[in-house]
DNA sequence: CCCTTTCCGCTACTGCGGTTTCGTAAATCA
DNA sequence: TGATTTACGAAACCGCAGTAGCGGAAAGGG
């Protein structure tokens, strides 16, 4: 009794969350509308209501198929790794239209679901931020009377919080900067 | 050439505000619907619109009305000042909704007048914490690296890192944690 | 081959909410 | 008083989330 009537278009759901990805780049949550989900991707609004309940639904299983994780091998240096780290999250979030992180904040903050789905999302370079800063603590370059978590977020915090808050520019000197804080100044930084 | 035809109502603008807040305590920013304002101010729709070109224009403007700014008065502790600051705008970041905070900070992402609001908005908060920074590097508490501003990111920043991308919570141990990190264990820290 | 079931695309419709249009009221200026 | 300028309220406009009803298509069961 499984295969009874019409089988599913199985190409409907790869071209549908691909148009969604590309309206939610464009137009940011709000401005991602159903109707040019629909068109965009060849299909009527009812096929996209039989396997989303909501635009909600489609906006959470869209997140999870996003996945662009910042790409990184740590070397055997922690400050130069630890730069790195937060110079390409920096040029992540710079390259991407604000709209679409500040729209993805308020909606995970109206919606549980949405919230969860969004916070995996930027988790991955969280996590990569933590192991990093614990190597480095390994490595003796950081203080250690503070818990490797906070010092992670006074490494990212303040990127979002330019982004979205204060609406400053993330230079790769910005990056730098943060590090630099964290770690100390480096031997060729106290030249200066 | 100053009263040139038909003044405004003067009570109009108090009553908006006063029935904006009640609906946005109630229903939160999206909630709040221009129809019930309206409604609730004994007012058209369009003498709303004729003060504030857009519902981001108002709720701005309602906050900056209700705005009891953090109170502060700088003692001669600076460390004990800067925690006390950070524990406050953490306390108040928490009492707001969520929502709120995100859909302000999507609201000026998307248009640089709100932006510019926005920013007047959170900017006394900052202000307040990059002076006593400011202090407590003369002070010599504060490793002088490293420019106040980043400092400043690194104190602020974090909280709201925390209210929209992890959604961790903001305790007062937590802001606490913040001080320390960046002015190094206190004597009665060290103990522990 | 028909029958049933499920999917699909299409069109229209409801309801809601932000924003605008338009006719009219209240003020100043001549 | 009459012309002009600005404010006001009512109603309309518009975009969008979500739904409903249709004819037709693609599968399986008899």
């Amino acid at each position: 009794m499984v295969g009874r009537g019409r089988p599913r278009d199985a190409e409907v759901e790869g071209k549908v969350l691909e148009a969604a990805v590309a309206e939610l780049r464009q137009r940011g949550y709000e401005g991602l509308a159903m109707d040019r989900v629909a068109e965009r991707a060849g299909v009527a609004k009812t096929t996209i209501y039989r396997r989303w309940s909501s635009k909600a639904e489609l906006v959470v299983a869209l997140i999870t198929h996003l996945r662009d994780d910042v790409p990184f091998e740590p070397g055997d240096d922690s400050r130069r790794d630890l730069t790195a780290l937060v110079t390409a999250i920096a040029a992540r979030l710079t390259s991407t239209p604000t709209t679409l992180v500040a729209d993805l904040a308020a909606a995970a903050a109206r919606d549980p679901r949405i919230s969860e789905s969004v916070r995996t999302l930027w988790a991955a370079r969280h996590r990569a931020v933590t192991e990093v800063v614990a190597k480095a603590q390994q490595d003796g370059l950081v203080l250690t009377h503070v818990a490797p978590a906070v010092l992670v977020d006074q490494l990212v915090g303040p990127l979002y919080y330019r982004l979205l808050v204060t609406g400053e520019p993330l230079t790769p000197e910005y990056a730098r900067t943060l590090v630099t804080s964290v770690l100390g100044p480096s031997r060729s930084d106290q030249e200066s």
